[in-house]
DNA sequence: TACAGTTTTACAATCATTATTAAAATTGAT
DNA sequence: ATCAATTTTAATAATGATTGTAAAACTGTA
């Protein structure tokens, strides 16, 4: 493993010049270029990125935080994330917190200790305070699927809020009367801002909002199974569900199939994500469908930007996608139209 | 963000001092210790993770490099890993590398440049020529899940010919004379192993193979739904079928279902993988369950040993942790059972 | 040859740490 | 108080690349 030196030394010139081979080779001529580039792959010649970080105070990844490795969607979000963060020659630091602050503060230390160049930080539990310190710090970050401005923060998100509204909505559309809500982490933002969603579309329709039709469940297939075994046991028995997310709208559905339950026939669901496997349940599920992996690309795209730029005034940018429903059979939509016209 | 020089300053003592209560507490006096220590807090302190890297040859990360991130055995592996390296002190760089060896192989150039600490390397299209290369730069690799032992690299695997030749066995043992077989990329060395084991229970049971119930998929959903109906067009039409991942079973099912084929009464279909959704869809999936996050562990745990001790003489471990049938409702055990009594 | 313009050099400083070696301080025993 | 042994600290070198400055060495043209 040669350093620039036993380059310089090969090629015959100063290492000033492999140096500016390297970083500012329009200041080099084109035959020195050439010959130095020949010889550096000749060494099997590359710059020691420590020493290079070291002077110039980047270290070339990013950070991605989520809160569950085993949620499809923050895989999603990973995926795109990756995607761009590769083609731009960016390493890709992977921090699941499994929704416990604790970690995902432990993390931010670590990766501020790091000099991480910036952050994706994907439906954190963090607190003002955290923020505050990691500003102090002046590392860029990405606000993930946060539907809260923040002073200086970049932020790519969906409105939850408006997701949860329009499933709502669907439902009482379709007709049904009473709308159980299954819903996750309540630490969670987004899905309090679901639960705002799915209060005020009861409201706006003119129905009452019952806190006993309110499930709590954690976001994953287990809790929505739990989470529909209870909701069974409320009479009058509920007659559509709406479930915060698809994972736990197919516990849920598994739940309902085990206690001989029909969905949609005696009871609709209408999820939230379309995630792949949605679609490959019986029945198909109906639910909304954000743009995560998209979303993912564009996090990392703006998230590099504001590394590479960090020379030039901040802009700060609040990038904003809307959900959009996706129909399925879960609601039983064409029985159900059917129906309201008897 | 003052440095170490700052510190050593304010605390009237040398830098060399301040190092050691960082590297060699034992060997600094407990009072000093305690004094330098206070004083780290009080300036906000902590060593500068270029130099110290610099210094060391040693970055504290480690890179696990998976071929499909929507493939939640992947993410599997990748949950595990993250514990362990988060636990160890240890970044965890995510390489996703599309099932495209130009992208592993750009991956693995990035991460010897980064010099990073040790690879985990899953399911991977690299050639011989590959490893020499990383084993020339003298970076611990682990391989996991290839059942092929390489001189001086340890492996994590599990037996996939020997699953393969489990699922297949139990569709004979169920009575089933045609069956198919649903292959993933072939490109990749454990598909390969899988399509081994399904001859041999053929041929060990007296049946014969013939190529054309083989049916050639992708590893994904898409894949499985596309090989699904090609099967359906074979003549006598297949009564079960061996798929080599969950994934594809599910779109084959989905597939099947579309074409109002009934599974299990009509087609008996068996997965590889046990991935939770596998018990969640109509009918429950019976398929081959591996520890997948076991195995994630385990890989990290061995890598960080070797990093560790890489002073020692190099101990080469090779575990293997063996596969597992889960019956479930997908080859309808019980209906078939009864039959067979008739 | 002289001149302007470009390209390259030599050298030092910088980044922040750790390892090594040598020196200083402390301890206990006499 | 003295000496040796031990502990603790200091001083310095090494790690490898980048950057800047001032000087030197090349171009090609007139």
């Amino acid at each position: 493993m040669p350093n620039i030196r036993e380059v310089a030394k090969r090629a015959g010139v100063s290492v000033a010049t492999v140096s500016r081979v390297l970083n500012h080779p329009e200041r080099v001529s084109p035959q020195t270029k050439d010959r130095i580039d020949k010889i550096m792959v000749e060494m099997d010649f590359s710059p020691n990125v420590f020493a290079r970080s070291l002077n110039l105070k980047r270290s070339n990844s990013i950070a991605l935080i989520i809160p569950d490795i085993q949620n499809p969607q923050n895989m999603e979000i990973a995926r795109g994330v990756e995607r761009v963060a590769h083609q731009k020659g960016y390493n890709l630091l992977l921090c699941n917190t499994e929704k416990d602050r604790e970690k995902e503060q432990s993390y931010i230390r670590m990766l501020m200790e790091k000099k991480i160049d910036g952050i994706i930080l994907a439906f954190t539990l963090l607190l003002q305070a955290d923020f505050d310190e990691i500003q102090k710090k002046n590392i860029p970050i990405i606000l993930f699927g946060q539907n809260v401005l923040k002073k200086n923060i970049s932020s790519v998100y969906s409105d939850f809020k408006e997701g949860a509204f329009i499933a709502v909505s669907h439902l009482i559309e379709l007709g049904f009367k009473r709308i159980a809500y299954i819903c996750g982490g309540e630490d969670h933002l987004e899905n309090r801002d679901k639960t705002l969603g799915y209060k005020e579309a009861l409201l706006k329709a003119g129905d009452k909002v019952s806190e006993e039709m309110i499930f709590q469940g954690k976001d994953d297939i287990d809790s929505g199974y739990l989470a529909a075994l209870k909701l069974l046991k409320q009479t009058p028995r509920p007659d559509a569900v709406f479930v915060a997310n698809d994972l736990m709208a197919m516990g849920a559905i598994d739940a309902l199939r085990t206690e001989g339950i029909r969905v949609p026939e005696d009871i609709s669901i209408i999820g939230y994500d379309n995630i792949k496997m949605s679609a490959l349940i019986e029945p198909k599920l109906t639910t909304v469908s954000w743009p995560v992996y998209k979303m993912g690309l564009i996090s990392a795209r703006i998230l590099i930007e504001e590394v590479e730029n960090s020379g030039d005034v901040k802009m700060t940018q609040n990038i904003f996608l809307s959900p959009k429903l996706k129909i399925r059979k879960s609601c039983g939509h064409e029985a159900r139209v059917s129906e309201i016209f008897d």
